[in-house]
DNA sequence: GTATAAATGCAAATCATTTGCAAATAATAA
DNA sequence: TTATTATTTGCAAATGATTTGCATTTATAC
């Protein structure tokens, strides 16, 4: 199925309205298939949507997270904004270089882990996170 | 040996001049033993350094954190800030109640999925983060 | 002690993100 | 289709964390 058709059944499925704007963010998410940052969205839609804020972008992607759609990730190099990326697919990781940018998604390593941990500490384990960072083979 | 004077000496070492704010954010640091926000910090000298300034935390923070003498960690939680901890003892990661903020130390469970991954993908590894969240025995 | 480079206090700037409000728009029912 | 209404957007301004510029103070080396 297409994929903005996807999307745009899952803003009704989770009741929220589907605008020109949230169409044209979540292309641009479709699009590059990879995080992206509310400035970097907001600068892909610029040439198109001249009238779209950057605070529009905020509450959508805030929106779209609440909702579970896309995910927010902090990779904080040397930029401190936070990314986000599409919900698709597995729980998974991600292996960031940190001198080009490139992302790897990974398989998660960490459910029986977690177990351990949960059963040794006695606390609900809600959500994790992993990063691992290093020199992509064309950077290093 | 008193890990005041320790780290008076790690600072010579490293050929950085020992203040009194300096001494101050690291005694905050030692005594409380827990990753701490540059705010944390300023409000626990606040009473006894009345012109100690915020930005001088800072400074002497991110100082630290290039030469390694402390970490610098994003829990993220509602707060944005980033929280410090000094670096003593083992690499390792955290577990986090997200509803009182505890924070619990974990041994490093990636040491052969961090080699694996730099097999598979030929990616020079150099850091890595994991954090776990949850809610302890008493907040759940 | 004196000289000098480095650190601090202070105010103001910056950067990411959020918020308030009036105007525009999508969903809904007539 | 149009009218109604709640939601969303544009826009400007606020917020909160962090950084910066500069004059003054202070730690270190001589």
């Amino acid at each position: 199925m297409n994929e903005q058709l996807y999307w745009k059944e899952q803003m009704s499925t989770r009741g929220i309205r589907t605008t020109k704007q949230r169409m044209a963010i979540l292309h641009v998410l479709i699009e590059q298939r990879r995080p992206l940052s509310a400035q970097d969205i907001f600068f892909h839609l610029q040439e198109d949507n001249p009238r779209l804020r950057l605070s529009t972008v905020y509450r959508n992607l805030n929106l779209f997270t609440e909702k579970e759609m896309v995910r927010k990730i902090d990779f904080r190099l040397d930029k401190r904004e936070c990314c986000f990326e599409l919900v698709s697919g597995e729980h998974h990781h991600h292996l960031i270089c940190i001198d080009c940018g490139e992302i790897i998604p990974l398989d998660c390593p960490l459910r029986d882990y977690q177990r351990k941990i949960s059963q040794e500490t006695e606390y609900t384990i809600l959500d994790h996170t992993m990063k691992i960072y290093g020199l992509c083979p064309r950077c290093k």
